[in-house]
DNA sequence: TTTATTACCTATTGACATAGTAGGTAAAAG
DNA sequence: CTTTTACCTACTATGTCAATAGGTAATAAA
């Protein structure tokens, strides 16, 4: 199952999109907008800000702004930053799969197929495909 | 992320399917075979058997068999019956959407699409797709 | 220089699900 | 009547999720 991390991660990225301007965007207006505790969105565009997916300002005047335009960002790349992977099995997520039936196993190529589906869903979204402006 | 209950409910339907003959198949073999704990087991089968997807039979020469041919038998029900769902979103697996914001939530179509993509692929794989015999 | 506003940081928590284990009872065949 | 098997109820350690709490640092305007 897809997180809250990754669904409000998403929301916060449509939301910036959607209200651009010169000025940067207040946490405290987007957690308005969208209905979502800004407590557990400062943990959320956290992460954001550290994979450069948005950059933020301190002080007043202060907030957060995307780092491309919206046809540059994908909805594969928000949702594996926030889910740490999108593998549906831990036997493919994980960096070694030293699995020792992975020779022999019969269900494999169906896990296999069904993460590249997932992958290229998602990583063929772009977040400007979701976006009303 | 597919639990180890919906994993190992298939290798235990693809066991099964396999090595059918005449007789049932006790799940002492199944267990050795498939290298997972028999105990662990015992509540998947318990599972398989009240969704009537295998019949079991106590006693000497008792085990398990499988109530229709491999083709008959989806990779999408087996696991839908384990996992309890396979919406990838809660907002989409529980039976009473009551969610305030899906008039007017943007990324629902997003979901709605992933969704259809998740099942229309496992109810699309029969069991006989991915076994030997 | 002070104040308001904003991001940013560390720690903690309750609830729940996962992945099992333990120790039995019932059923059926030889 | 013993062996083999399924079937049943309960328990548990561990981890993740979805937050909350209570601060500090940075910046702009008064």
């Amino acid at each position: 199952m897809i997180t809250t991390k990754g669904r409000y991660a998403i929301r916060v990225m449509l939301d910036i999109a959607e209200n651009e301007s010169d000025k940067f965007i207040p946490l405290k207006d987007i957690a308005a907008r969208q209905n979502i505790s800004k407590k557990y969105l400062e943990i959320i565009v956290k992460d954001l800000v550290n994979a450069k997916l948005i950059v933020g300002v301190s002080g007043k005047g202060g907030g957060y702004k995307l780092c491309r335009t919206p046809e540059d960002y994908t909805i594969g790349e928000i949702l594996e930053l926030m889910e740490g992977t999108l593998s549906p099995v831990a036997c493919l997520a994980e960096e070694e799969n030293d699995c020792p039936r992975k020779a022999e196993c019969e269900t494999l190529p169906l896990w296999e197929e069904f993460d590249k589906l997932i992958h290229d869903f998602f990583y063929g979204k772009k977040l400007s495909d979701i976006c009303k402006k």
